[in-house]
DNA sequence: CTACTTGCAAATATTTTGCATGCCA
DNA sequence: TGGCATGCAAAATATTTGCAAGTAG
């Protein structure tokens, strides 16, 4: 009883990629999409659980393994030992942006803070890394790590 | 048999948090401070264990625990879940420096590169961040990836 | 139809914890 | 000596995989 319905926006996505078009997939790129910040695997397996209990956890794993691999779907790790998941900018066509955590309750809040600044640098970096390491520069991250004001007044 | 031979430079840091001075602690500490790149839990003990089979694998996470609750050891993670540990920067009085990491092999190389600019664009971000969510930030990561040149190669 | 997907359960991998023993201060 | 630290084994998490059954194309 694979239910399509989230489907119509994602289907050149994964004809792109040689990929089955079906339901599960098709409501976890709908999910990342509404989200306003990274969902863990679990965050996103309890949802789609609970509106059809037929959905299982293996699933969530292995469509954001796919989605991963093809670049559709960026991992994210925070320290809390729990992948979290986003779309890719080009999919979104949002802003460039980071994360800023909190270390203690592991709130993770989007932000694009002087983007022009930070394209110049990292334009540098990547470049000088090229020449020194000889590595091929992809992608970065920049995470900033706090108190949220919850959690600074409770301590 | 605990072996104290490397507690020589690492006295103050345990008695500054009020922590017992031990063998396996302060192989711990003389291990990241030699290290030139961040280091698991696994790689770490790994080494312990083969110098003296009588370490554990849990003594090692309560160390890594116990020195990074007190900002005497900085927790990393690059995507290939497995957590990497080194050093705080105010210990080791080194640069402070970023990770680029090859996503094939997970090769981790240290850097430092225009940390001039670095500082002002974080200074920036930093203070339009605590404004505008009312965080305290108290660090950053900036993490580099791409293909390492034997990587690039193989594939 | 046929191969790709899925669900379930079992297997891995990493990290944490309980408890009896050991050892630092 | 007293309480923190350790080792071992068992537990808790997170993630991956084998396999039989389901379904997209």
């Amino acid at each position: 009883v694979t239910n399509k319905d989230n489907c119509h926006n994602w289907t050149h996505v994964f004809e792109r990629i040689g990929a089955r078009i079906t339901g599960p997939r098709c409501d976890i790129l709908e999910m990342l999409d509404k989200a306003e910040r990274p969902l863990s695997a679990h965050q996103i397996y309890s949802e789609l659980h609970a509106r059809n209990p037929k959905v299982g956890l293996a699933t969530v794993y292995r469509t954001l393994s796919l989605l991963t691999e093809a670049e559709i779907v960026e991992r994210l790790e925070f320290g809390d030992g729990r992948a979290r998941y986003e779309l890719a900018e080009h999919v979104t066509q949002e802003e460039h942006h980071h994360h800023l955590v909190c270390e203690r309750c592991f709130r993770v809040v989007k932000y694009s803070e002087f983007p022009q600044e930070e394209r110049d640098l990292v334009r540098k970096v990547a470049g000088s890394l090229e020449a020194k390491f000889g590595f091929t520069v992809e992608r970065h991250q920049m995470h900033f790590y706090g108190l949220c004001p919850e959690c600074r007044q409770r301590a």
